[in-house]
DNA sequence: CGGCTTTGACCGGCGC
DNA sequence: GCGCCGGTCAAAGCCG
């Protein structure tokens, strides 16, 4: 594929939003604010193949489900850097990912087998919601299916005992944890701002957001949303750390995760979604060690073999 | 009483 | 076309 200028791809990006079901990841996936598109430094951009397929696939590794700590210290301890011209590499990447299809047609599934620790409930960061149990032919195990509580965030995962090994858990992730994916309110180096014809892409979503599942806090708060107030505008793109009050709990794991000491700082309740933030915080600040030690124990929602 | 789980019904895809 | 199977829905029940 050709690189393209800025425009083109500007042009490019509306024929693909029309293809598209999930403008918004489309979006996220096109905007330099995201972090899951941090590129490994010491890959050589002479070396395209390469560095489009690593940040693809830390991309997908990153935004499913299970991310590790290193992908979540790494992408959000990384600022784009404007002038790199590994960034064009980059836009490369991204529009490998629209046409493979991300959107929920991601090909493969993340299954991962998990050998579960007695009667012991785990948390996996995620809040889940269970939706369904179906019996699996030639199995002697339910499958049980969860989807993530958040209203904006379409990831599921199927868990089912190993036939091999009753104390093995097999989880299938399927779909994306869209909301970890834009977390990061960064000020844009060399004080970039967008222009005001342009509103931060950020807002918009909030704006969809909240057009969906709108509350009267929400709508109070939607006339600063679409301010127009230049000085406004400026305070909300410096400010490092601006959830908005609309935040949700899990918009700042991973800023808790970056620095943590600003976790007292962040609004503590007040959400788009009601129903969702009355349920306890997926990653409360003692939850937040999200360490390879800690990853083993999942929450897989499913009671031990016994209903 | 609200939120969550359970569980049977329903639906669509696929193979025969 | 039909039946099987997996995935989803939604009403009812449970629980804190």
């Amino acid at each position: 594929m050709s690189f393209l200028t800025e425009t083109e791809m500007e042009k490019e990006n509306g024929a693909w939003f029309e293809g598209f079901q999930d403008e918004e990841l489309v979006r996220d996936l096109l905007d330099n604010d995201s972090p899951f598109f941090v590129l490994p430094q010491e890959m050589n951009v002479q070396d395209k193949s390469n560095y489009e397929e690593a940040a693809i696939n830390r991309l997908l590794s990153t935004m499913y489900s299970g991310p590790r700590m290193e992908d979540i210290e790494n992408a959000l301890s990384s600022v784009t850097n404007w002038n790199d011209p590994n960034q064009s590499v980059l836009q490369q990447a991204r529009i490998s990912m629209l046409e493979r299809g991300l959107s929920g047609k991601i090909e493969s599934k993340y299954i991962l087998k998990i050998k579960c620790c007695g009667n012991g409930m785990a948390d996996d960061g995620y809040k889940w919601r269970k939706y369904g149990q179906k019996s699996i032919k030639n199995s002697p195990n339910p499958r049980s299916y969860y989807k993530c509580t958040n209203p904006r965030c379409s990831a599921k995962k199927q868990v089912e005992r190993s036939i091999e090994d009753p104390e093995t858990l097999v989880v299938t992730y399927e779909g994306l944890h869209l909301h970890f994916t834009f977390p990061i309110f960064e000020a844009q180096p060399n004080n970039q701002l967008p222009q005001p014809s342009t509103p931060p892409i950020k807002k918009q979503k909030r704006a969809i957001l909240e057009a969906q599942f709108p509350t009267e806090e929400t709508q109070t708060n939607a006339d600063n949303i679409i301010s127009t107030d230049p000085q406004q505008q400026q305070d909300e793109m410096t400010k490092p750390q601006d959830f908005g009050p609309q935040g949700l709990l899990e918009d700042m794991v991973p800023l808790m995760i970056r620095n943590p000491t600003s976790y007292s700082n962040v609004p503590s309740h007040s959400s788009s979604c009601s129903s969702y933030l009355s349920r306890s915080p997926p990653a409360s600040p003692s939850s937040l060690s999200w360490s390879p030690n800690y990853a083993p124990c999942f929450d897989v929602g499913i009671n031990t073999g016994i209903r």
